[in-house]
DNA sequence: GCCTAATCTGTCAGATCCTGTCAACTATGG
DNA sequence: CCATAGTTGACAGGATCTGACAGATTAGGC
């Protein structure tokens, strides 16, 4: 089905395995009932009866209603952070974060068209793509040490900080045009021309 | 339908002057205790009580608790957008961006200290910038059709956008770092390092 | 000044999301 | 087989947000 990282933990005992599975299975179900009423049309009752479990034991899976579409995205913001530290001291920045997202992407691969979907929904639901952004500062707040100190001069935290965020609206604009039903480019090309509307500083902010 | 009301920029009657006294009552109290407590640790109750009103006429005024202390960013947004279309057509879109950004620094203006307090609790808690960038989206949608127009070349609206949300990160991390305690240079000096930060490429994707 | 209509407010009721608690159930390991 | 620990369902409760209705306040016309 779907080759797991092996960096986070694989399933030791039966818990462990069925805690995966309902796990997706939730997801799935959210995912899926979204796309066919709408995310706030569906409630959390609606999910779990689906699933067969109780809505108690949705939110034991889950935090909030938001995180069943958008998945625990705590692993890929890991990847992206150990894919920069492992990078070349002298590489810009900005390649240095465009290798770490295709990296990512990447790691996609074999989800394409469920990862289409949880898109498509993603991007048709205000709440959602908040509940998104707000992930992403986390992402920030692990990125921001790691590329201030790649970067030369002054205000680097400041400096930095900017560069993370940008980066992050490439990723999202990207992903969210590959989502799009008329769209035929690769999440990759999509990626390299956002990018490519923001890098061409890559000689640094003195040059 | 839609020529009648053209926006409550001057109250007109004894009834909306309450209404935005009442409005502004809100807001503060909103600010204030959560200030003091934390957002979350700030109920709807607790504000409304301390105004003077019920629960329930507090939603009259604010859809959401967030939005008491956000406040309505449309009018800012639109400010924006007529900066944007009166601006020279041959007018880099960067620079352009940063004119109307400058612009919108001073109208706020008298505002200061409150701005900053606001900004301050905006800035601990997750789900009010994640509500905050929420708003931006709506920016971003009524600007892309402007900045789309002033580029060359292709793929006009998806850098559009990139470049939007990326001058909105320069906006959001400039005004930040601004409210912060120890921080003592002016907004529009910090807005001017986030936008050095990107806008080298101002002779455009080609160069 | 008075009356009617529009608006605002408070109160009540309800839906939904999310959390705490507790007893029953199940897999794991000795 | 049994003890431990993790999981589940059921119930209770807090909080946000919305709808409905009745009373109060205000605006405009007489």
């Amino acid at each position: 089905m779907h080759a797991m990282v092996e960096k986070t933990r694989q399933p030791k005992g039966l818990r462990d395995i069925t805690r995966d599975a309902v796990r997706n299975s939730i997801s799935d179900v959210a995912v899926d009932l979204s796309a066919e009423r709408g995310f706030d049309a569906v409630t959390v009752e609606d999910i779990a009866q689906t699933v067969g479990i109780s809505a108690r034991s949705f939110h034991r899976y889950f935090p909030a209603k938001e995180d069943a579409v958008l998945g625990d995205s705590t692993p890929w913001g890991e990847l992206v952070r150990e894919v920069v530290a492992t990078r070349p001291d002298d590489e810009p920045v900005w390649q240095c974060l465009q290798t770490a997202y295709e990296a990512l992407l990447g790691q996609f691969g074999e989800l394409d068209a469920r990862m289409k979907r949880r898109l498509r929904v993603l991007g048709s639901t205000p709440s959602l793509r908040a509940r998104n952004m707000e992930k992403h500062l986390q992402w920030e707040a692990m990125l921001t040490p790691l590329i201030a100190a790649r970067l030369p001069g002054q205000n680097t935290t400041l400096r930095a900080r900017t560069i993370i965020q940008a980066s992050l609206a490439c990723w999202d604009i990207a992903l969210a045009t590959w989502a799009e039903e008329s769209e035929t480019r690769s999440a990759g090309h999509l990626l390299a021309l956002t990018f490519a509307e923001l890098s061409p500083n890559t000689a640094g902010p003195g040059a």
